[in-house]
DNA sequence: AACCTTTCCTTGAATCTTCAAGCAAGTCCG
DNA sequence: CGGACTTGCTTGAAGATTCAAGGAAAGGTT
């Protein structure tokens, strides 16, 4: 059986698009700065964020790509080439020998120091110093619900028969 | 000279992560969504949509690259495939000897009709049925600010003394 | 007309992402 | 213990994106 579909409001409309094109040139242009200042894509860059703030600089290959949403696959690969940058480094798990734990390296960190403030720079331009505190408050309260409903292990909403 | 970097405050961090996290979930379960319901990624299916809104069904590769918010390189590889798939079709511009119109085919236009009433429930479900009516003209607002100061063709923030 | 610059679009190579397949170590269970 | 299943991660190929380079037509200048 097909329902008649709820196609978007005029407002929903305008609020998708505006969506799509921020969400677009934001990213773009956040990749252009961090590929130009620190030689990477923005999502690589975020990896070595995280680590940088894990206890002993280090974390389980799953957590991280975890945390960073992406698939491991996809971690794998980026790892990978960070690796050969030199910027993280691969250990075995001591506790499970299947494991591996990415460890940020000096280096790594050393390029994280160098290129954070051009990069915070490039993000207040983009968004904070264009939203009024009111609007970052409601910004973060709407992401987070969105985030909420999208986890893999999601809040069962969409299968309401195995909660 | 460098000026000590104006770090988030630690509503900023929570926004800027949750945002990173949702927008990267999204991103991911739409294209995961097309991919499996209409054989392409959500870029492409964005390139259909334009069309499918334009006078004649058809855009200089230009205008589509610009309202799509991708680079015209991305366009021209895009469109070679859209077009091995028969849903669109290069035309020779008649004004404009250099120019290319991207034309959505028949095909093209019926894939459109058979997925938007699925792609737009997913949009539905992962963002609209989630916000209430308020929050979402709040997102459109903030959404339409962030663009704005992201266009190539910017306000001149960044460029003062060429307004 | 000759020349220079800009606009429109494409191309190929390098890089990045996805997808399906697979290996190896851990866990469960009789 | 032995077998089946799960978990953690990697791999290679196919597809997508970026980047730098370039060709061809249009526009501007002298």
């Amino acid at each position: 059986m097909t329902t008649a579909p709820r196609w978007l409001s005029g407002e929903e409309q305008r609020t998708w698009r505006a969506y799509l094109q921020a969400t677009t040139l934001l990213e773009d242009h956040l990749d252009r700065q961090l590929q130009r200042d620190a030689g990477m894509p923005h999502v690589y860059y975020g990896l070595l964020v995280q680590l940088s703030q894990a206890p002993e600089r280090r974390l389980r290959m799953t957590e991280l790509a975890e945390t960073a949403k992406i698939t491991r696959s996809r971690l794998s690969h980026a790892v990978a080439r960070l690796e050969r940058n030199g910027w993280v480094r691969r250990e075995e798990c001591p506790s499970d020998r299947r494991g591996q734990n990415a460890v940020l390296t000096d280096e790594g960190y050393a390029v994280l120091e160098q290129t954070a403030p051009g990069h915070v720079a490039t993000v207040r331009q983009a968004m904070f110093d264009r939203l009024t505190p009111e609007q970052v408050r409601q910004l973060g309260e709407i992401m987070r619900v969105m985030a909420e409903g999208l986890q893999p292990t999601g809040t069962g909403a969409d299968l309401p028969w195995l909660r």
